[in-house]
DNA sequence: TTTAGCACTCACTTCGACTGAGTGCTAACA
DNA sequence: TGTTAGCACTCAGTCGAAGTGAGTGCTAAA
C-alpha cells in the first residue's frame, strides 16, 4: 500500500495540496510549473498515469487534469500530511477562549465549536455528553408563586437541566427547601440513570402532599435524559458549505443540510467514533451514510477523568484542508479534555 | 390609494395568488383560464396594463407575464388577503406544543419557533426578552468541589442563567448556603439591572471571606445581562430558505444566510418591531437593510403582565403566502402571550 | 529514463435559429 | 362605451453547431 516512491510521493502531495486550494482538476503542467519538483511535465504525466492506475487519482474525464481518489486523501493524511503545530493565531484564540471564566460545560463546548468553525472555514459539530456516566450534583427548587416550582438539576459536569411545574395545591414557605434539602441528601453521587429507581422508592413513602412534587420531578429526570437525545448536536459555521465550490449545486447542499438540521443522525455519527482516541478521518466513501460520502469527517473525543465524554469535529467536502483541521480538532479537544479536568 | 375597482381587486389577487403559488409571471390567459372572473383574456390585459400603469404590478420583461410589485404586495396585504382562521390541524398542533408541562421561557420561544417555521415553511425567527424588564427570583449556589462554585440565576419569567466560579480559598460546608439565603433576601423582587448597583453596596458590608464571591457573582449578572445580546435571537428552518426558487441563486442565498448567522443584526431588526402591536408586516423594498430588499418579514410582538416582552416572526421571499403566515403569526404569538401571562 | 512534439479528446463557450408564452394594438361587436 | 377576437411583435429560453483551450497519451529522440 505505502509502495509508493519519493517522486510519486511529491506528485500525490503537489496534486492534493494544489487540488485542495483551488477545486480544479490538476494538470501535468500545473504541477512542473508550481511545485518545483525538477521535472518535466512529461515525466509528471507518465507518473500521473501511475498514480491513476493504482486509485490515488483519477480524471473527471479523458481530457481533464487528476484529482485525489478517497484512496489518494486516505494516503494524503496517513502518509503525507504533517499538521503542523498549531500558528501563534490559533494559539492565541484558542487560549483566549479558555482563559475565560469558567462556564457548564455546554456553553464551553458551544464556544469551542464556534471557534473551531471560525478557525477552519468549515462545519464544526459536538455532541455533549450524555448524561449515562453522569452524577447527581444538586436539585433546587424554586418557587415562583404558590402554585409554579421551578426546578433546578445539576449534573456532574456542569449541565444543568430546568423545568416549570405546577402544582395542584400551594405549598408552604419553608417546605420547598425542606424538601430539596432531603432529596439532596438522598440522591447526592447517584448515577442520573439510577435516579428514577431512588425517586420511585421516595414516592412511596411520601406524604400525599409531596407525592405530586416528586412524579413532576421523576418526569424531569426522565426528560432530561430523553433531552439530550434533542439537543446533544452542536453545530456552528454551516454557512461555510456554501463557500466550497464543489456546493454550488443547490440539491447537493440541501442534502448536507437537512441532515445536519436533523441533528439526531447526525449526532449518532459523531458518536460512532466516541469510543477511538486520537484524531479520526473519515473520507468519503469511508462514511457510511449516503449523504456523507462526498464529504470528510475529522473527529476527536474528549475527556474527564479518563473517560470520553463527548465529540468534536469538522465537516467538509472531502477536498479539505486536512493539515490545519487535524492540527486544531486535536488542539482543540485537548485543551478541552485539560479544562474540563479541572471541573 | 385604495382606489381599484373590484374587477382590478379581483385580477390582483388573482395575479398574487398565483405568483405565491408557482412563482412564474402570470399571464392574461392563465388568470383567465384558472380564475372564473367571467371576463375575457383581452379584458385582463387591459386591466393588467392598467395596473402596471399604478405600480401594483410589474413585467421582468416585455414579453413575460406579470409578477407583483412590493406595492402590489402591499395592496395585497392591506386590502385583499383574508387570513382565515388556524385549520383544524394548525390549531391542533399549536395546542399539541402548549399543553406539554411548562417550561422555562427560553425553551418555550425555542419550541414555539420551531412549530412556527414548520407551518409555515419558511424561516422563523425569534427574540427572548430582554432581562432589563425582569426581576430578581432566586439565586442558588452550588459547591462543585471546595474550590468550584456553581451559581445559578434565576430571573422572573423563568430565564436561567448558570456560571462555574473558581475560588481563592475553599469554602466551609454550610457556608454557600447562608451566603446564598442572606443575598435571596437582600435581593428579591429587584430589577436585574439594578443588581449590579445593589451588590457593589453588598460588598462593602460584607465579610473579606465572601468577597471573591461576590465579585464573582457580580460579574455572573453582568455576563448574563450581556450574553442575552449573543443569545437572544432563536432562529429555525433555514432549510426553507432552499426550497424557494428565487433562492437558486446561491450567492442571493449565501447573503442571507450570513445575514442569519450574524445573529445581532436580525435581533435588532426584530427589535425595531417589538413596539408595535399586533402583526406587522415589512415587505421588500419597505425593509431599510439591503440583505432584506427581496424578503418580507412578518412579525407579532408577544407580551407578559402587559408589557412586550419579544418578537416572533417568519422570513421569507416577498412572493410569501402572506394569509397563511398572517394567521399562524398572530396565532402563535397570541397563545404564547397567553401562556407566559400564567407564570 | 527523461523529455519534446504532436495528434487527439472533451468540457465549456459562443452564436444563431427556433419556439412559445405573452403582450399591445386595432377593429368588430354588444 | 365597454368587451372581445385577431394579429403582429417581443423576447427569454432552448437546442445544436462551431470554435477554443487545457490536458492527455503516445512516440521518438536525447
Amino acid at each position: 500500500m505505502s509502495n509508493l516512491n519519493e517522486r510519486k510521493k511529491h506528485i500525490l502531495r503537489a496534486v492534493t495540496d494544489d487540488y485542495i486550494d483551488t477545486a480544479e482538476p490538476v494538470g501535468s503542467r500545473t504541477i512542473a510549473r508550481r511545485y518545483k519538483l525538477g521535472i518535466s511535465s512529461a515525466t509528471i504525466r507518465n507518473e500521473m498515469a501511475d498514480l491513476e492506475e493504482s486509485g490515488y487519482l483519477y480524471q473527471p474525464h479523458t481530457s481533464a487534469g487528476r484529482i485525489p481518489s478517497d484512496k489518494g486523501y486516505r494516503y494524503y493524511v496517513d502518509v503525507l500530511v504533517d499538521p503542523g503545530i498549531p500558528t501563534q493565531d490559533e494559539t492565541k484564540k484558542i487560549n483566549q477562549l479558555f482563559s475565560h471564566q469558567k462556564e457548564a460545560m455546554e456553553k464551553l463546548v458551544r464556544r469551542s465549536t464556534k471557534l473551531l468553525a471560525e478557525l477552519t472555514d468549515y462545519i464544526s459539530v459536538a455532541v455533549i455528553p450524555e448524561h449515562q456516566n453522569s452524577t447527581f450534583r444538586h436539585l433546587q427548587l424554586v418557587s415562583l408563586d404558590p402554585y409554579n416550582v421551578l426546578a433546578i438539576l445539576v449534573v456532574d459536569p456542569g449541565i444543568v437541566e430546568n423545568k416549570i411545574f405546577v402544582t395542584e395545591k400551594p405549598f408552604l414557605p419553608g417546605e420547598l427547601e425542606r424538601i430539596s434539602a432531603h432529596l439532596n441528601k438522598k440522591l447526592r453521587g447517584l448515577k442520573v440513570e439510577d435516579l428514577s429507581r431512588t425517586i420511585l422508592a421516595e414516592i412511596r413513602d411520601s406524604s400525599p402532599m409531596t407525592r405530586d412534587l416528586l412524579e413532576a420531578l421523576l418526569e424531569l429526570i426522565d426528560e432530561s435524559l430523553a433531552d439530550t437525545d434533542d439537543e446533544m448536536l452542536i453545530c456552528d459555521g454551516v454557512i461555510h458549505i456554501l463557500d466550497q465550490p464543489e456546493f454550488q449545486d443547490i440539491d447537493k447542499t440541501k442534502l448536507v443540510l437537512s441532515m445536519i438540521e436533523n441533528r439526531q443522525s447526525l449526532a449518532n455519527i459523531l458518536l460512532d467514533f466516541s469510543s477511538s482516541s486520537g484524531v479520526q478521518v473519515s473520507i468519503g466513501e469511508e462514511n457510511l451514510r449516503p449523504e456523507l460520502k462526498e464529504m470528510s469527517l475529522v473527529t476527536a473525543t474528549y475527556y474527564r477523568g479518563g473517560h470520553s465524554v463527548g465529540t468534536i469535529g469538522v465537516l467538509g467536502p472531502t477536498r479539505m484542508s486536512y493539515g490545519r483541521v487535524i492540527r486544531l480538532v486535536e488542539e482543540i479537544s485537548f485543551v478541552l479534555s485539560e479544562v474540563l479536568e479541572s471541573f
